[in-house]
DNA sequence: ACAATATGGTTTGATATCAACATAAACTTC
DNA sequence: GAAGTTTATGTTGATATCAAACCATATTGT
């Protein structure tokens, strides 16, 4: 037959994924929190993800490129590129891994820590806006807390 | 005195920013999910975020380009360089609002339909193992889809 | 009808993100 | 110690993301 009806999802079915899935769900909340925080962060000229990148490498010993990237659930490569910028700022500095000459330790310099420094309680104020607006909803700040860090 | 201590934010305070930031939660759970559902729907040459967005013009009516960005959480800018790709592809058509000329209605092509018919069950398989494991880590998904759905 | 304003979208420029491939150094096995 | 393997990172090319500036069309106020 030449009239076959080509196949479709129904209206239902995209109810359904609508109301379902997770990985829009957290898609949708993430580009939420990230405008928001970014609009915090802005008389910084820091993003929300720079903001946590500097806080992953505010550690006594410069971890390596690639910890930082597991820590974040981030690919390698996004990485790198995400430290160019904080680079170019002299934000962070990357240094070669005495150990190993493959490695590359990046770490704040003194400006990235007191960049990081000012950006501390505007992300208390903001997060704690968060929270309350979470709690306000009944939706448990700490559960979310805790299932998100499950699913990575 | 030309001694004085940069600030820097202390290592507890990173701790604190590691163990409560929603944010970072998010961000860091959006990523991980991603990858996942990217590779799941690889075969189709599809990303999650394709998929999410072409069921989101899976309407009996063509929304606005407006209303499809705010039901997505994401700029409008953002929603005319994702519907690019896949207008490319022949997989989405977008039309003019006969009552409004500014206005531009997308939809999806039978082409379309059909790749969305197909990524259907890789979606549902996909997501029934996501949602076992968090069952299983007793974080509860119906809840974790209601405090994001809260958050934008 | 005209001017001012609001709305719907696009473009531009920057950063973010990943996969696939490439490179180099360390390690392992024989 | 040479060859093969694994590990750490970088490069490239594509899509995703946003804000700011912009253009065209509606709408509103007078």
């Amino acid at each position: 037959m030449s009239t076959a009806e080509p196949p479709r999802p129904s209206f239902a079915e995209t109810l359904e994924v609508r109301d379902r899935c997770l990985c829009f769900a957290t898609q949708r909340a993430a580009r939420a929190l990230s405008r928001r925080f970014d609009d915090a962060f802005r008389p910084l000229e820091l993003t929300n993800g720079q903001y946590s990148l500097m806080m992953a490498l505010n550690q006594p010993q410069p971890p390596s490129l690639g910890r930082v990237a597991d820590f974040l659930a981030m690919d390698r490569s996004t990485l790198t590129a995400a430290l160019k910028p904080l680079v170019r700022r002299g934000l962070v500095a990357v240094a070669e891994d005495p150990r190993d000459r493959r490695g590359r330790r990046p770490s704040l310099t003194d400006a990235g820590r007191a960049l990081l420094a000012a950006a501390l309680p505007i992300w208390r104020e903001t997060h704690a806006a968060v929270d309350a607006e979470l709690d306000a909803a009944g939706a448990g700040p700490a559960e979310l807390r805790a299932a998100l860090w499950s699913l990575a």
